[in-house]
DNA sequence: CTTGAAAAGAACTGCCT
DNA sequence: AGGCAGTTCTTTTCAAG
């Protein structure tokens, strides 16, 4: 394990509010050397607590207006239907998140949709036809928060 | 509304494939040249559909082993109970993301924690104390895929 | 819309404390 | 470990076809 030091936890933080900050402004919000704010942010990547960022188009304005959140209970289980329905589900273009979850449910999918009906759509063609689906519930999102979490 | 064309499109999917890719790079993929790929992600950014990027810090190295989403109904509902209750939510430091949804619940959240007995902490301390909860769903995260979706 | 080139800035290296 | 100064590389901007 590598040592995570409060420093280091400062760059993170700096790195959740800015993805594109670089090593010469961290190191200045921080009070270190652009090197040294470098060689971290090098450390950190190299260890794999940093894996590269991600760009979070804009679903509305591309035409994605609807989000709904399934949960999905599987009828019938055991290992290879696992896998089977996990490798199904991640080749429908418009699950862009599935979760293997333990609880009520078996598995949490984020699913975008361009409306309501197209979300019908996907649902009935793509999501229901599914092998050893159960029980689903839906939850449409309205509004979303993010925050970055503790670090 | 800004327009998009498929340039843009496929642009918004290389990025979403690698959110670090420059210009130069972007532009090789797609057959364009760097300062028309360049000129063409600027124009991006500056219309909002890229807004920043974000770097996912790895929970699980940082000593947050435990990611659960939680389903929360209200007691009691209208505008003031809504607005209080985001705000108590959001200010609480393991909560990552709050999402305002239509369906069986009302709340969905999703709040990390060093381990179960943390998480119980944060469940009991936290959340039951907020104003107005009413029922409790939880589900355990045990395994994540995220794909990018359609663009 | 392209090429080419220069200016600005960031990444990386080695040396010193 | 961390800072300083320098080298190399990329990005960004501009001019011209």
């Amino acid at each position: 394990m590598t040592e995570i030091d409060d420093t280091d936890r400062a760059i993170l933080r700096a790195l959740a509010a800015d993805a594109y900050a670089n090593a010469g402004e961290v190191g200045r919000a921080l009070g270190i050397s652009q090197p040294n704010a470098w060689r971290r942010i090098k450390r950190l990547s190299d260890a794999g607590v940093i894996d590269g960022a991600h760009v979070p188009a804009d679903r509305a304005g591309l035409g994605f207006g609807v989000t709904v959140f399934l949960g999905i209970k599987l009828a019938t289980k055991g290992a290879t239907r696992l896998e089977e329905f996990e490798r199904a589900v991640i080749a429908i273009p418009e699950v862009q998140v599935v979760q293997h979850v333990l609880g009520l449910f078996d598995y949490r999918l984020r699913v975008v949709a361009r409306d309501i009906a197209d979300f019908e759509r996907v649902l009935r063609r793509r999501i229901m036809v599914l092998p050893a689906v159960g029980q689903v519930e839906a939850n449409v999102l309205l509004t979303e928060e993010r925050r970055d979490g503790p670090i």
